[in-house]
DNA sequence: GCGCGACTGTCATATCGCTGTCATATTTTC
DNA sequence: GAAAATATGACAGCGATATGACAGTCGCGC
């Protein structure tokens, strides 16, 4: 759960965290709701990110300018918790579509995005966080170096102030975790950063 | 590394130098560091330019104001080097996105940029980071002599001091890498300097 | 509210590969 | 055959990466 009063504090916090879903008031201070879906939905990064936009009540033109701007439902005020818990999850299940569930394995490791686990021809591995989204993001990008920055970016999220060479760190975190069955599959890309590949 | 005391000053240097990024201070003589933020990123030429902006402590006006003016990022004084420059690395990395290339293939030799790798008919081949940037020079400028001259600028860099027989030795590096089934491919022109051709 | 263990980011240090240069061998040219 | 150009092998310095250790945080269970 996190909170911003404030439309640039909402969008920073957006490409930081990487929320599973945005619950947005129309009244905002700063930029209105409705420019930060916009701007929202027009950035990569964010984009798939489901929002669910808070409109006073019978503010038609609202709701059409939001759904509009990319919003994928929205909640007229007042409304009861019971009606809130309803379409969060209802736009929670829409937005999570098998791709993201898909689990993905590569000559016997494998990772299980719904049971968030990653097994070695069926046993359990030891694997952090961060090395477990590490890892995913490895595997849905087979066959492509990437730099510590792309890293930092893609792995970390969009607004985090961290060193380089902390990639390594977690670099070798994952190795570590993935045995001597598996390391070859991360590999050192020289003077330019990481790949995780099948071949060689 | 530039500088500007003043906000005349700071936009002459940014249209004529086109800075990597600006780092503004809030307050600066004459026009204020706000407006002259709102006046780059207005202008087609200096809008791509990331900028970030010191304020004072506490000032939470003015980093709505100077994220609003279109500000990237913004330092709140007193800060840290180390903070300093992990910011304006973070800055950087988001504005300077990756340049997509094409793979390019000869006679089964193959190079990926996006996977920084050369295969020759699909095995792995192993090679140095200068050997990789030399080939990649040679097969996306084939059938053309260049002297060692030449080579240094394109592959080394332009300002570097490094002995022209240097080439002579990542060449047969590079043949080495290459191995018996593509080395024919870099030419020595005599006199003259190398030659990546698919004839003879 | 507190203590504990797990996790993170950073640093200092150890390693390893890459680089440029030289001395020497080989090839080419005339 | 001599001179010039290029190829080759060896090497030491340097820079990038790997590793191990550490302190700060955070969440959780008590």
């Amino acid at each position: 759960m996190l909170e911003a009063d404030n439309a640039q504090t909402a969008h920073a916090i957006a490409l930081d965290r990487k929320p599973d879903l945005i619950l947005l008031d129309w009244m905002m201070p700063g930029t209105s709701g409705i420019e930060l879906a916009r701007r929202l939905k027009r950035e990569e990064a964010t984009a798939e990110m489901p929002i669910i936009l808070l409109t006073a009540k019978g503010e038609e033109d609202n709701k059409v300018q939001g759904l509009e701007a990319g919003a994928d439902d929205y909640i007229t005020k007042p409304f009861s918790p019971r009606e809130l818990v309803a379409r969060l999850k209802a736009v929670l299940r829409r937005a999570t579509p098998p791709g993201i569930e898909e689990a993905v394995e590569v000559e016997g490791l494998r990772l299980d995005p719904s049971s968030h686990r990653v097994t070695s021809h069926g046993g359990a591995l030891e694997i952090g966080p961060t090395e477990y989204r590490l890892l995913q993001f490895f595997m849905t990008h087979q066959e492509r170096a990437y730099t510590r920055s792309q890293l930092l970016d893609q792995v970390w999220g969009g607004n985090v102030y961290v060193e380089e060479r902390t990639v390594d760190v977690h670099i070798r975190r994952l190795r570590k975790s993935l045995g001597d069955g598996h390391q070859h599959l991360i590999q050192t890309v020289r003077g330019t950063g990481y790949r995780f590949s099948i071949r060689e």
